[in-house]
DNA sequence: GGTTCTCTGCCGC
DNA sequence: GCGGCAGAGAACC
């Protein structure tokens, strides 16, 4: 570990522990360097900013509080919100729900799922009231319903009914031809790291590939490759988050959540499909 | 709605 | 490697 990730730890670990969200002044003193460099470097090292940093272990403590049963303003209080209008603000983006029913142990989002048949065998599709939730392909349909309700272990499960059909078809097109995009809203799940890597991966376009490394560079954090292969390997969302697009530097293909066959395909396919496809490919499933 | 802070690109040493 | 500025945008009050 070099210096610099010392330093960076130890910044963490004042942030971790600290009641308010500290300023980048007040971390730029801790280090010992200008408020510019700090930033930079913090950014280097975590791949995510100090303010994201600290806004993310705040959320982080006020579900911890909430689990644990505390009232509502004693939780965002103790969490470093410094009043109930910022914390209300948040509070749907950081619970997935109003904070009384977080704490209440969070009876359960809806989530509606279907699995269906593509070329790539079984593909389960769920979606919230945000948008689509998990793409996930596989061999054996309640394999894939059961993870799903390993991930969400709260929520209803609920079987799709005709609408989500048509959207399970819209997704499975969207399989057999990545380039054309799926318009359709995604309910992303992940630290901000995550979010970042997700973020890039879908700035990749169809038919390329790019390494590990390069995504690092890309989020600002090229130091942070095994972090990014994590990030990689914890998407849900297959093929809307293209993570078979990332490869090893030297392109042969590295692993893949849903099996490297399916990684392999998915490639060939995105590279035999021109990118100005003028959209006349039908799929099955589709009008 | 104004002010302060964050963030990033760019440059200089 | 480090500091600094400018300017846009977000957060805050």
């Amino acid at each position: 570990m070099n210096e610099h990730a010392a330093v960076v730890a130890s910044l963490c670990r004042h942030i971790e522990n600290a009641e308010h969200v500290p300023t980048l002044d007040e971390l730029a003193a801790l280090a010992g360097w200008s408020s510019y460099h700090t930033h930079r470097v913090f950014r280097q090292v975590t791949g995510v900013t100090p303010r994201a940093y600290a806004g993310a272990r705040r959320a982080e403590r006020v579900r911890e509080q909430l689990r644990r049963g505390d009232t509502v303003t004693d939780a965002f209080y103790q969490a470093g919100f410094g009043s109930s209008s910022r914390f209300y603000a948040a509070a749907t983006q950081l619970l997935g729900m109003r904070p009384t029913r977080y704490r209440d142990g969070g009876p359960g989002e809806d989530i509606l799922f279907a699995v269906g048949q593509s070329s790539l065998g079984a593909i389960l599709v769920a979606a919230s009231r945000q948008g689509v939730c998990a793409i996930s392909l596989g061999d054996d349909p309640q394999l894939l319903v059961r993870e799903l309700q390993d991930r969400f272990p709260r929520a209803h499960l609920q079987g799709g009914d005709s609408a989500f059909e048509q959207l399970v078809a819209t997704v499975v097109g969207f399989v057999e031809a990545p380039e054309r995009g799926l318009g359709l809203p995604l309910d992303i799940r992940g630290t901000a790291f995550q979010q970042r890597v997700w973020q890039a991966l879908r700035d990749i376009p169809a038919g390329t590939t790019v390494s590990y490394t390069e995504v690092a560079r890309r989020i600002g954090a090229p130091a942070s490759v095994r972090a990014v292969a994590g990030a990689c390997a914890a998407n849900r969302l297959a093929v809307a988050i293209p993570c078979h697009r990332v490869v090893r530097t030297d392109g042969t293909l590295s692993g893949y959540r849903w099996g490297i066959a399916r990684k392999r395909a998915l490639l060939e396919r995105e590279r035999n499909e021109p990118q100005h496809d003028d959209g006349s490919v039908r799929h099955a499933g589709e009008p």
